[in-house]
DNA sequence: GTCTATATATCGATAGAC
DNA sequence: GTCTATCGATATATAGAC
């Protein structure tokens, strides 16, 4: 019966991590209540402290899977792509990112801008690993004169900032834009914009 | 001696909303104390509550502050201004934001995040109205030939979204840099792509 | 206006029966 | 593994002396 067991466990974490999500995109880490994940999960409180010891141990938990699927979103930036198809298909990922999964952005956003006391170790480690090697890429089509001159970091920057802001601040595109929801054309015109402003910049377009 | 009263209440007030702000920042609305902030602001918690009543009411003061100075960035989005100059000078007024009043910027960052609770009626009443007013603006240009056709609102988006993660995400801008703090130089560098990014994707360079 | 002490409420976490 | 009841810690807000 140990394997029966082992998938109900899968089962019952799976259903606090998607709740824990939600829950800590909406209110952050302090204000998140084990007692909202749990009812969301559909258990009482004391069944989400068996599965997950502690809040934190829960909150760090989430944030592992969020970090996954972060890095995933650059896979086209590959040295033997072309510039051009590469950054425009990073955009799109990015920006079908904060489309499906906008509370996962939001917990990410929130852990960074009260100043990553989870990540922090990981960001100085393997995501600046990691970025570097996706700017050696971009460096390395500059040099051979692939595309213009352009500092790689800040691009980088400027694209998370402006694919993210879609799902983050999404309650303020929102207004702003008299939507009740995003539509799948706001973010085909952002994504064209930001396209257009990257391919332009770098010298692609 | 009721002008010297008033002046105490002030000057109190004044160093209760600096306080507030930092920690505002630092935490989120939640996980800030009011003993946090009156120890920061140099006085016993009794009496932060006796110059604002409860911490919903000294955060909403601390927010509107906030707001009057985020509008005032746009003064250069004038009809009259040329384009290039005027969103050249918006960008650089952005940053420099972000620069000075990082903890300002976190603070509205936070409050977006997690879906407005307290803005929500002015982000539809007076902000809105003063996006489509700066909106019409850049449609002026565009209707003139003066600029290249633009979705005046994502423009918007973007550039809020590239300027203020420069403030509201900079422990991740700092790991990336290898600063312990931002530069005056990495300000440039951000500044100048961006600038480069929208004036080209405007037919402005 | 200022300060100490405290009432009241809420939350994270666990004990212990089933 | 699940659930009810509860402990202990912490936070907002105020009472009341000075």
């Amino acid at each position: 019966m140990k394997r029966a067991i082992g998938r109900k466990r899968r089962h019952n974490e799976a259903k606090i991590l998607a709740a824990a999500e939600t829950v800590f995109a909406e209110r952050g880490f302090a204000a998140a209540t084990t007692s909202a994940i749990a009812r969301l999960a559909g258990m009482p409180k004391a069944n989400l402290h068996y599965y997950f010891r502690t809040k934190q141990a829960l909150y760090d938990r989430v944030l592992d899977e969020i970090l996954a699927l972060w890095i995933d979103t650059a896979e086209a930036i590959r040295p033997a792509a072309d510039p051009k198809t590469a950054l425009s298909d990073y955009i799109a990922a990015k920006f079908e990112f904060s489309r499906r999964r906008p509370q996962a952005s939001k917990v990410f956003a929130n852990e960074i801008l009260h100043g990553a006391p989870r990540v922090h170790r990981r960001l100085r480690g393997d995501l600046k690993a990691w970025l570097e090697a996706k700017c050696a890429v971009i460096e390395g089509w500059i040099a051979s004169g692939r595309m213009a001159p352009v500092d790689p970091k800040h691009l980088f920057f400027i694209i998370w900032a402006a694919t993210q802001t879609y799902a983050d601040f999404d309650v303020q595109v929102e207004v702003m834009l008299d939507r009740r929801r995003l539509k799948s054309r706001d973010f085909d015109a952002a994504s064209a914009l930001l396209r257009r402003m990257v391919l332009r910049s770098c010298g692609l377009a």
